[in-house]
DNA sequence: GGGGACATGTCCGAAAACGGCCAGTCGCCC
DNA sequence: GGGCGACTGGCCGTTTTCGGACATGTCCCC
């Protein structure tokens, strides 16, 4: 993933029950959070590390209190104007699914309009930057099957079992 | 053309005899003049006009002057940052021609030390951001030819003649 | 002296490939 | 008959790949 050079990005590191967290941010609000060694990790050359900045703090402790089950949802600023149109449509759909439950693809790309993207918006719910903060682990396919995770099943798996899902 | 998103583009117009002229700086120095429909147009989405901006008022001066004929050559700092290395290095071997001079496409290949890269030249030479300052107008075909010019070869033809050249 | 082949870096458009899918169909087995 | 699994075809945004086209000059061969 490449991020425009609009602003400075800022980065610190989490550990969580899932292994090591990156965390990115601009001065708009929080940009990424990847697992170690996911898919689709992003370009880092120009980032400086930054673990004082407010939005980077917030989110680590949102996330700490998130795994230990003390959190069910986030609340803090998010930066998700890189990607394109398309990308930021379903990313936002994404943010609407409640701790919990659960949706399908399908559903997901009736819920922007495009019925007919399913695989589109499959390839876009696969490139969303901020893991568990914008909860792509809560979308299966149609009967219900795991399909994928960028950060690997095994993740997914844990993270729907944390939030009593399925 | 397009320009990095680092730093703020800030951009005026000036008017010579051979038609309008928009000028584009960075905060590092101008980084771009352009003739209305010429080619390689510049991308101006996010840009900003300033007509106070100390090194686009000083590079209005100095054009002026040069049309006028009171000025020789160019005394300004220039953002050539954008663009590949290897166009920066033919942009760089532009500025040495002096007034009145003229020089071929091999002889560039020569003294960047590619020889063979002599169509790569040319079209390096085709995309130089900085018309008249960059003097890519001075360079001419083996024979003495005209080859081509992005502004058109009237101007390019104008431009020699008011130097002197030829 | 004329014609053709070749070298070189960059950009641009077109085309193809690639997915974290899903609905429909068909065959198979109780 | 009905339930299940396997296969097929179409869907569509994004990424990757590929092929030309260029502001040329030299060399080789007829």
């Amino acid at each position: 993933m490449k991020f425009k050079n609009t602003t400075p990005l800022y980065s610190s590191q989490i550990d969580s029950p899932l292994g090591p967290l990156t965390l990115a941010a601009t001065d708009a609000g929080l940009a990424g959070a990847w697992f170690h060694g996911q898919r689709h990790w992003p370009d880092t050359r120009g980032w400086r590390s930054d673990d004082a900045h407010a939005v980077l703090r917030e989110a680590a402790t949102q996330l700490t209190d998130y795994f230990a089950g003390r959190r069910s949802h986030f609340d803090l600023p998010l930066d998700l104007s890189h990607g394109t149109a398309f990308q930021q449509a379903v990313w936002q759909a994404l943010r609407a699914i409640p701790r919990g439950q659960t949706t399908s693809y399908g559903a997901l790309s009736h819920g922007i309009g495009q019925p007919a993207a399913v695989r589109a918006v499959g390839a876009a719910v696969g490139r969303n930057p901020i893991s568990v903060i914008v909860p792509c682990h809560r979308v299966l396919g149609a009967d219900g099957s795991l399909t994928g995770y960028a950060g690997g099943l095994p993740r997914k798996s844990a993270l729907l079992a944390l939030e009593g899902a399925r």
